[in-house]
DNA sequence: TCTGGGGTCCTGACCCTG
DNA sequence: TCTGCAGGGTCAGGACCC
């Protein structure tokens, strides 16, 4: 799709269309998320920082993005691609892989099949989007962006709409082009291949395979090796299962009081727990993650023998990695994930569990505790479905009276206001929820 | 200059086990 | 019983993608 959540933007408010509109990047700590053709000009790009896209565009309107409603275009992007084959493989709210091998009998070949599928989105969903079509993943995504159309001081420049590059003109496509367009090749992988002299994919094709290896490691090296070469044996992936579900959140002022650390652990506990039960999934690795004001970066992670879709369990396990973290330097972004997962939903009952009622009094858990956490985190799964996820929380986190939950990519381009605590809120989230 | 959020993959160190 | 080794799991960090 072409400038995607600016594009979706121009659809509900198409009285800010021929103006340049920034999607993102309007906090104190934001980045661009997308910029249109017209800001493009003024050299604004995604994920430059919001302050130095204002400098470049002061006349920039800065939106502050609604995830949500990307996601709800993005599905009915993604149903007429399946309209076409069934082979569909997003890479992103608004890009995926199709293989139409087996739909060209139906639809025609790759050309006549992206023109088709440009005609659909553009009268379907008054949007465009830009089709590259060659036999390689990687090749049909450089493709695409060929296909795209181009910012220009004088306005937008339409693109090709369809670009396609037939098999034996792949060497001719790909070698002259700037390596860092392989995919694997970002800022320390392209300062390595510059030690070896290499500054395009023709290059980096003919260096012996040993001496990618050597410089950038075995597995990225013949990766990259294989890519210049237009060798890319990765078939189109549908129903990709996800290996990690997160949460990850940049504050406005850094987390400096204990109590402000753990007030968010449990916030971000509770949504990531929440998204594992609404995937069915559940994991055995914790991981938090912890930036500093100086933007250094740590992990610490913990792997238990049974796997959890538990708000209080993950919440648990991260109270004790954060309890080795000081946070007195400023923490700038905590963040808190699962991975391992496994199909949730069924309890694994651990042998340290107490299989009777619990005793008063006693601390360990039972396996009526456990049973009864199960149901009351259905119970609260139910209330959300059914009056959103503000709805109902820990009552740990009802600030004046009002929940603020704020859940997945409300505010994913960074903090958008400060509260008194130094906290920023998704201003989105207004209504006082319910606490537990 | 200032660096978001949600991910995946890789590497190296370390520990445990057979 | 001790030692060396290989393999697997865990952990932390880095790099990269959209």
């Amino acid at each position: 799709m072409d400038a995607f959540f600016v594009s979706v933007e121009l659809l509900d408010h198409p009285e800010l269309r021929g103006r340049p509109v920034v999607v993102g990047g309007s906090g104190p700590r934001g980045v661009v998320a997308a910029a249109s053709y017209e800001a493009r000009a003024y050299g604004v790009f995604s994920a430059m920082a919001g302050a130095r896209a204002r400098r470049l565009c002061p006349e920039a309107i800065f939106l502050p993005g609604r995830y949500a409603r990307y996601q709800e275009v993005s599905e009915q992007v993604m149903a007429i691609f399946a309209s076409f084959t069934p082979l569909v493989e997003p890479i992103s709210l608004d890009e995926a892989f199709l293989d139409v091998t087996g739909s060209r009998r139906l639809h025609g070949d790759g050309q006549t099949i992206g023109r088709a599928i440009r005609t659909r989105v553009a009268d379907d969903l008054h949007l465009t989007c830009s089709v590259g079509v060659a036999s390689v993943k990687f090749v049909a995504k450089l493709a695409s962006e060929q296909a795209k159309p181009k910012a220009s001081p004088t306005g937008p420049r339409p693109g090709r709409g369809v670009v396609e590059v037939a098999d034996d003109d792949l060497a001719n496509f790909l070698h002259p082009l700037p390596v860092q367009v392989l995919w694997g090749v970002g800022p320390a992988t392209l300062r390595r291949l510059e030690r070896l002299g290499v500054a395009t994919v023709g290059d980096l094709a003919r260096l012996p395979l040993d001496a990618v290896r050597s410089s950038v490691g075995d597995a990225a090296g013949r990766h990259l090796h294989a890519l210049a070469n237009g060798h890319d044996e990765r078939d189109v992936v549908p129903d990709r299962r996800a290996k990690s579900v997160g949460h990850e959140e940049t504050y406005a002022v850094d987390l400096v009081e204990p109590a402000a650390v753990d007030r968010e652990a449990l916030r971000l506990s509770d949504a990531v727990a929440s998204r594992l039960r609404k995937g069915g999934v559940a994991g055995r690795t914790v991981t938090v993650k912890v930036r500093f004001g100086d933007f250094s970066t740590i992990t610490r992670s913990a792997t238990s023998p049974t796997s959890t879709d538990s708000p209080s369990e993950i919440v648990g396990t991260a109270r004790m990695l954060l309890a080795e973290v000081d946070p007195s330097a400023g923490i700038r972004l905590l963040g808190i994930s699962v991975s391992g997962l496994d199909g949730g939903s069924a309890h694994q009952l651990a042998f340290d569990l107490d299989a009777t009622s619990d005793q008063a009094g006693s601390s360990s858990a039972s396996a009526v505790d456990v049973l009864d956490r199960a149901a009351a985190e259905r119970a609260v799964d139910e209330i959300r479905e059914r009056f959103g996820d503000d709805a109902i929380g820990p009552a740990a986190l009802l600030d004046d009276g009002e929940l603020r939950l704020r859940r997945r990519a409300s505010a994913p381009w960074g903090p958008a206001a400060v509260d008194q605590a130094g906290v920023g809120h998704d201003e989105q989230a207004t209504d006082p929820g319910h606490a537990l």
